[in-house]
DNA sequence: TTAGCGTATTAATGGTTTCGAATATTAATT
DNA sequence: AATTAATATTCGAAACCATTAATACGCTAA
């Protein structure tokens, strides 16, 4: 009965899981920079170079690089090198469609 | 055949606007805390009191407090107060949206 | 080989977040 | 009025994060 009325401790609820919480939080906040949101919407299922990243996000390529290495350390996002350049894209669908629901959550022009 | 083609620098994309991007980010970095989001996952659709929160998040209640009054300070919780207790709800139907969204996207039991 | 480009790394600084502990507030109960 | 219950607030220390500036690295082309 101290289990409280129909406040569900359910185990079975979805996210109910500690990994599952943890997981889900560092990803997060690993997007809920702004700079890298805006990094994850210059993307989205393409791949690009860090120069254009750099021009489309607008701060020095310095500041660019190290939220990429957060975003890439998170796992968020895969690097391809080419060369003289690095090519960027979301690292697996299920972060690509979290920004997809996310654009369609948040954006107003919509 | 919406969004699966291109995702472009296109500057009329979906989230494309700073107001946006600040928005979106302000809400997920609230989101991002391990308890927070467990808060959030606890209460679901439902309206719970603090008592129940404590109980199902585990820590201690000032903390349950104080992450509380973050997400309240932020929007995305509102509280009604009834006698001695307080109850907590997901403020707007977006965000309910979202949540529910993230554990379609990050909950293994699924 | 040197020069130059594109990208990454490091270090220093300043800013923010988090948590526990203590205390305050408010409402109900005795 | 005093006590207890439920919740909120405040404070300070530690941990963490973001930005800038400077520099290094790796590649390509002269």
């Amino acid at each position: 009965m101290s289990e409280t009325s129909f406040v569900s401790l359910n185990r079975s609820d979805l996210m109910a899981r500690e990994e599952d919480i943890d997981r889900a939080s560092r990803s997060l906040k690993a997007m809920s920079h702004p700079l890298r949101l805006k990094i994850l919407c210059v993307l989205g299922n393409r791949e690009v170079s860090v120069q254009d990243i750099v021009e489309n996000v607008g701060t020095s390529q310095s500041n660019i690089s190290q939220h990429l290495a957060i975003l890439r350390d998170k796992g968020i996002l895969k690097s391809r090198k080419d060369a003289n350049r690095v090519f960027y894209k979301v690292g697996d669908d299920r972060t690509l469609k979290l920004i997809e629901m996310m654009q369609n959550v948040f954006c107003s022009t919509h």
